[in-house]
DNA sequence: GACCGAGCTTACAGCGCTGTAAAATGGCTG
DNA sequence: CAGCCATTTTACAGCGCTGTAAGCTCGGTC
């Protein structure tokens, strides 16, 4: 089956190939006759388009590109998920880059040394700073996701991760907690939304008339159920003592749960814990967890929204959207169930 | 900024355009004064080469698509990430298409109306079947994942579902299970895979003097954790007896984890659960899930050592791989923990 | 010192499609 | 039936790069 191109099409049916073209684009002023006839040449020669070329001429690629940290980070492929799918309504394909954190595979998102691969770039960045996107950010359109970094120059979207924080300790003292954890701080984290969630957490805590106690701020190394689970224990062992705990996403939160069943601290009883983002983690973790949960959908139909307007050639000033967000509750700290020794 | 052009760059320089392009791709017989020369120039200007245009000229894209049914499906995104991972070890950058096992996208992976977009497709259909494959497919290299479809025009990937699933059973009936209940069919699957697990269950339950009972095969509506986990509690409600339990995925082993939880059955004392996948979401599970590992990053790179090889050129029959897996050993079907009540 | 060949560099024709501008067609009007 | 205008179709020049084949250099050889 050797190659057919649109000078073939247009040879068998008689017709220029600009016709052809038209007929394949529907573009309206064409004889129906006419169409017809091309129509056949192009099934009988089962002519596809190249995409190729097409782009070469059109200077549009038609393609996304999706660089987030990991794929298979259940927040990250849930997000994924749904921009797929919003990409997809708006007729674009996604092509995905896995940084895995790596500071130099972010700046390559950016700095890419070939240009014309695709029209715009969502891009969740975790190491990388303001101004560093600003300097390498080129001519491609570009919707920064996450906290971690917000220039001038580009999009950006994010839910408000302090007031979502807030909520999250806000519902803890509401079921009668009062010494409540945050779950963790990881070395090495430049992103911003640990920080803003943080920050969220103590300012719960000082709306509740409470005073934020440093030795409840668990640091975590690294961004897994293992790390997480580790630090927990840690703390338990250490004497460490809490009834509620803030966790920065449902992995560490897994990771707690299972720190803590294994320490035989029951939850919700003994520690009420809240996780973030909302993943399907989290949704079978046992207790299932309540959680934070970002509004994904919105958050991809926002950021493409966006991208979209900025691939259309809008040029100004970068824009900053807030996505809702909502506190799921689910049996890790459930409505209705006081403290085992509340006080 | 406005674009440069490898012309531009060579009138810059003062060379031709072909030399230019010599540098750019590292032609070993530059000198290494026009060499510096040419990248002087690239620099100056900073250049950039169009993709696009290398495409078309070339007729190479360096992208490969990988079309599975959810992104956010633990299995696929953890395969997701090591295909990724691979692929740009190689070269290449993927596309992801989710078909969300919709038939006539699946249809469309192979039957794209356009062409010369990727080199080659990563395709783990659902739906559809192997006359179906060999008629749509086209010019284009496909690798097949999954067990649905094998026809011999394309190379496929699977593991041995049924020695898996007998391994599974083996591994339940050595602990000293009795019952031992399958999870489960799912109406208007067509996949093959579920078939050929529960073949290898039953083939499992013979193995081991045992006879395979219609009653202990559970139906599940959807591939979801809700639906498993209703299906259990309604096999439990109906007063069907296991001891033993085989799912077909980590998802459907969760639900039923949910389910046998709430009715107070205790895992694994009471029954005994063998998970599929060896997912995050079954190793965080509580307990945690002993499950059929599929080697996921072999996985990978067979698919992409045989797609890369047709994209190179070959075009002999479809070669079928099969590669390797274990069973993970955790707490839902540990060793050397007899069943509350063996016989 | 003319010749040779390996090593470098160049000119240019595509790759397959689309946008533009110009040409052809055909229905109406006066 | 010429004249006009709106609609439909065409010719062709790019889009930016690479492969091919030919041309140029220059040190080494006899």
């Amino acid at each position: 089956m050797k190659k057919v191109r649109l000078a073939d099409v247009a040879d068998l049916a008689g017709v220029s190939m600009k016709t052809v073209s038209n007929v394949v684009h529907n573009y309206p002023h064409v004889t129906p006759e006419m169409r017809r006839k091309v129509q056949q040449a192009i099934d009988d020669l089962g002519y596809r388009p190249n995409l190729t070329a097409r782009r070469l001429a059109t200077g549009k690629t038609g393609m996304i590109a999706l660089a987030i940290p990991e794929i298979d980070h259940p927040y990250f492929s849930e997000l994924s998920r749904y921009i797929a799918e919003e990409a997809s309504r708006l007729g674009y394909r996604v092509i995905v880059e896995q940084t895995l954190s790596n500071p130099e595979a972010e700046r390559a998102v950016l700095n890419d040394r070939e240009a014309g691969l695709v029209d715009g770039v969502i891009f969740h960045p975790v190491r990388m700073q303001s101004m560093e996107v600003a300097r390498l950010q080129r001519d491609v359109p570009v919707v920064l996701l996450g906290e971690s970094t917000m220039p001038v120059t580009a999009d950006h979207v994010m839910i408000d991760n302090v007031v979502a924080a807030q909520e999250g300790v806000r519902h803890l003292v509401g079921e009668g907690r009062r010494r409540i954890a945050f779950l963790g701080m990881v070395s090495g984290d430049t992103t911003g939304s640990t920080d803003q969630r943080l920050l969220g957490y103590q300012q719960g805590l000082v709306d509740a008339g409470m005073t934020p106690d440093p030795d409840l701020v668990l640091s975590v190394s690294d961004f897994t159920p293992e790390e997480s689970s580790r630090a927990v224990a840690h703390a338990l062992a250490s004497g460490v003592a809490f009834d509620g705990l803030v966790c920065r996403d449902d992995r560490f939160a897994t990771g707690a749960l299972f720190a803590l069943r294994q320490a035989g601290v029951q939850v919700p009883r003994d520690v009420a814990v809240v996780g973030w983002d909302d993943t399907e983690l989290g949704r079978w973790a046992s207790p299932p967890l309540t959680s934070i949960a970002p509004d994904k959908r919105e958050l991809a139909a926002t950021a493409l929204a966006l991208l979209r307007e900025r691939i259309d050639g809008y040029h100004g000033i970068g824009r900053h959207r807030i996505v809702s967000h909502a506190l799921t509750i689910r049996e890790s700290a459930p409505l209705g169930a006081p403290a085992f020794q509340s006080r």
